[in-house]
DNA sequence: GCTGCAGCGTGACGGCCATCACAGCCAAGG
DNA sequence: CCTTGGCTGTGATGGCCGTCACGCTGCAGC
């Protein structure tokens, strides 16, 4: 059997750094050898589609390495970006437990290895192992968490710089040293951060120039850092 | 032991006609039983606040009766309502499953009688009782469905009016009756309103007018009628 | 009745930003 | 080398809508 888009299956994803991260740390060894059962691995390349938005749930994706983009697009073409998932995440979680279609768009943007777990076997699954459930719950709320979080970030700005400049400072939030100053790796287009923050291109390329210009950040490569925090934070809700 | 507000327990909320919906349905009989142990029930006036935003979850609130206000806000004053609850729904579980502080504020605007269950008592019966705890993924899934459903409203549309047209669809989608004419109850201000898609007050009353006067709805009282549902879809992504 | 208050309707104005257009720039690849 | 295509920078323009201001209605309560 042949994995998606003629890559080899990845043998033992399981093996990989993140397995014991977030939903299944812990779990008792009867449950973690269930769940090896019915895992499936499988390695895709950048620009590929784990799921589409309004599909039939057909499971979960544990994604192990790379970086996939979650977004929803309105007729027009359109589109917003809700999340950019980190290895360790799970996909197409709140879909495969209602039943209801995807919800969203999954497209790999850096090359990706996964787990899939199919539907059917991951509700047996639920249903074996109760504190796999309460896990599942857990993460659940984890993402509607986060979810809140950006819809702050695009519904409470009076202007796009404000909004630009929370999203920047929920960035920081995550990978966050504790310092003044803050460096992080933005691997993303201006195109696609104003689809994060609801604004058009142009305006992320203004703003951004307008930070430089005050000395709020800095950016070098796909490399920005944040010179001036509280600076930053003073645009917010002005 | 008294309920907040000075008023008086209500003794069997079990027995409201919600405690089959959802959450608890179809549960065997011994977690039924765990779960009456563990519930007391209250009642809030109009106006009463449930929880709030950044609050330490203290548990959930199953809502029996009455319509409770989602909202988060922002430093300067303006916020932003997320959802209007309505009786079957449970409160509260995302900060409570995860431990986080509560995302939303939680206010009565109909008055309302609801369950409450403690954070430790709750997570308790969920490892006790595994069946529950997958009910309460779904729960939350559904949720976080809504959310998404929200995002898109508010950061798909181009203008105010679009972001109207689509709420006002949401709404007949729920309550529909097939029809090509719908009536529905809408009980919220037009400042409400306006925080629910991300608009002016102003601008929300200014489009009513503007969609009464293309007759694409009517409006008596409380009561909407959308008279023209394929027009207000015509606005969408236009 | 009157007063107060919450919500609705409407005009005027001004700023923000989406859009269009085009010009550099860099990397990949023939 | 030149071309192509994706990304970034920047100007000009115009419209949408947030804001301020004020008047209106309807309802609750003394």
């Amino acid at each position: 059997m042949r994995a998606p888009y003629g890559l080899d299956i990845i043998e033992s994803c399981l093996s990989c750094p993140h397995r014991e991260d977030r939903l299944f740390c812990n779990l008792p060894p009867p449950a973690v050898q269930g769940l090896a059962a019915i895992t499936s691995a499988a390695a895709y390349p950048k620009g590929a589609t784990l799921f589409v938005e309004g599909q039939l749930p057909r499971g979960v994706f544990i994604l192990c390495s790379g970086r996939v983009k979650l977004s929803t697009s309105s007729a027009d073409g359109k589109s917003l970006i809700l999340r950019i998932s980190e290895p360790g995440e799970v996909l197409g979680l709140p879909a495969t437990v209602t039943g209801k279609p995807y919800e969203l768009t999954a497209d790999v943007i850096e090359p990706a290895q996964a787990n899939f777990i199919s539907r059917p076997d991951f509700l047996n699954f639920l249903r074996e192992h109760g504190e796999a459930a309460l896990r599942v719950a857990q993460q659940l709320g984890e993402t509607y968490h986060s979810a809140i979080a950006e819809m702050r970030t695009i519904g409470l700005s009076h202007s796009a710089g404000e909004k630009l400049a929370r999203f920047l400072l929920e960035l920081s939030a995550n990978h966050d040293k504790g310092k003044g100053e803050v460096k992080l790796t933005l691997t993303l287009t201006h195109e696609e951060i104003a689809q994060m923050i609801g604004a058009s291109r142009e305006t992320v390329t203004r703003m951004f120039s307008d930070f430089k210009k005050k000395q709020l950040v800095q950016v070098k490569g796909s490399t920005l850092i944040i010179k001036d925090k509280a600076g930053l934070e003073s645009l917010l809700s002005s």
